[in-house]
DNA sequence: CAGTGGTCTAGACCACAAC
DNA sequence: TTGTGGTCTAGACCACTGT
């Protein structure tokens, strides 16, 4: 049996979704809901508090929890999410090419930055296509200490399975540049590139639960198929925590 | 006096940032903390809810709360920053310029979108130039609805600050999203773009606490001034709340 | 005023990690 | 077993929104 406000916020979403509360509607209150549910009211508010942060309510004090317009848009690359999680969701035709293979070492400017003392890693290069068009270049750098070995067959389908069903592994967190960058020659024949030489560079610093780095991860994509969706709730209203 | 978990927040985070507690370190327990600061442990645990979803600390259960290596880097367009609030921050040479300032109404393919009601808006378009170089053009369509007039010192300076200081506005969140365009003509010209033909778009949908909707701006940026940094946590792991 | 969400408490029990 | 964080409760008081 699960945690009592997860499912709760799970029943929520899923009522808010098919509409049995539509957008622009309010929410029963918390004490309503508290009984409902037959839990305490923090229950309810931890809750609630889920469904705002995955922006499908908005709390209003002395008024109530209203739903959010969920006219969402596609293809949210944000909250670390892999290819193939993408390639479900949308149910779009995808297949991975593997260009490249090998041993490696997490290249230096990442490993200094973050004074690394194990950098023995494996190299992985591969070449993501969606509906037989070349979408995303994808090299990772995966930390030999925790992933000792990956096959072609892995490397083919999902790395995030492989990781996290079959070896244990626990992601916890990511951090992400975007920039955009000029490609080199192999890449821009890679995605077959006409009028442009630039690509979205997609940087993930990616770390395991008990805080040790794990992955580095450079994406580049084609400028034309790329599209980065961001939700955000404004912050430093309160004491700060800059920095 | 403000909330007390955010005031241990707070005093917290500073902590962290004045390396009382060094990245590696273990944070006091819940149970001392509780004591430290004369509060309940639930009080504790909201403050360091507040860390971890800031990235500060990494909460291990089991173990403890272990302050996250803060190597964190330059120029976050997250979290609904203005250009003024960066400029602030990164104390840069940043400069305006009010390319047009009219009166219009939000684009149709947006106002469908969102089934308003009310349309009628300001349009500004303006140049963002940091360090005398020409960065980004703006372009914001404000509905008159909640700020009936702007006038050229306003745009001049932050609008963000007009709206919440001046106004009273509450401004709570925004989705935003990036994607790579042809520029028309003109913006090439203002952004004096030579190599390339490309912007990144960074188009976002701004609402009030009282989830109104406020504001739609159209951000382009010089594809190679262009940085977005992001920290995300892994999500879906449980009851899912997904779209 | 009554009803809403926001904060806070003092305790309880559970899940997990380390010894 | 001990100590850690994770969940949950039943109640309290405060701040805000409406009437």
């Amino acid at each position: 049996m699960a945690v009592k406000y997860i499912q709760i916020a799970a029943d929520l979403a899923n009522k808010i979704k098919h509409e049995q509360y539509a957008a622009g509607d309010f929410l029963p209150s918390e004490p309503t809901l508290s009984q409902l549910y037959n839990v305490s009211r923090e229950t309810i508010r931890k809750a609630l508090t889920e469904l705002a942060d995955a922006g499908l309510i908005q709390k209003i004090q002395g008024k109530g929890s209203v739903v959010i317009n969920a006219a969402r848009i596609a293809f949210p690359v944000s909250n670390i999410e892999s290819f193939d999680e993408l390639n479900k969701q949308k149910q779009m035709h995808a297949a991975t090419k593997i260009i490249e293979l090998t041993d490696a070492r997490v290249p230096f400017t990442i490993s200094k930055h973050l004074s690394l003392t194990e950098t023995a890693a494996t190299y992985v290069k591969r070449l993501r296509l969606i509906n037989h068009e070349p979408i995303v270049v994808d090299e990772d750098y995966i930390l030999k200490k925790y992933v000792p070995q990956i096959s072609p067959q892995q490397a083919q389908s999902s790395l995030y399975h492989y990781f996290e069903h079959d070896l244990g592994l626990e992601i916890d967190y990511a951090t992400k540049t975007i920039t955009v960058e000029p490609a080199s020659a192999s890449v821009i024949k890679q995605l077959q590139l006409t009028n442009t030489n630039l690509v979205v560079v997609v940087r993930s610093l990616t770390y395991l639960k008990d805080t040790s780095f794990f992955q580095y991860t450079i994406s580049q994509h084609r400028p034309d198929k790329f599209k980065f969706v961001d939700f955000a709730h404004r912050k430093n209203k309160n004491g700060g925590l800059i920095l």
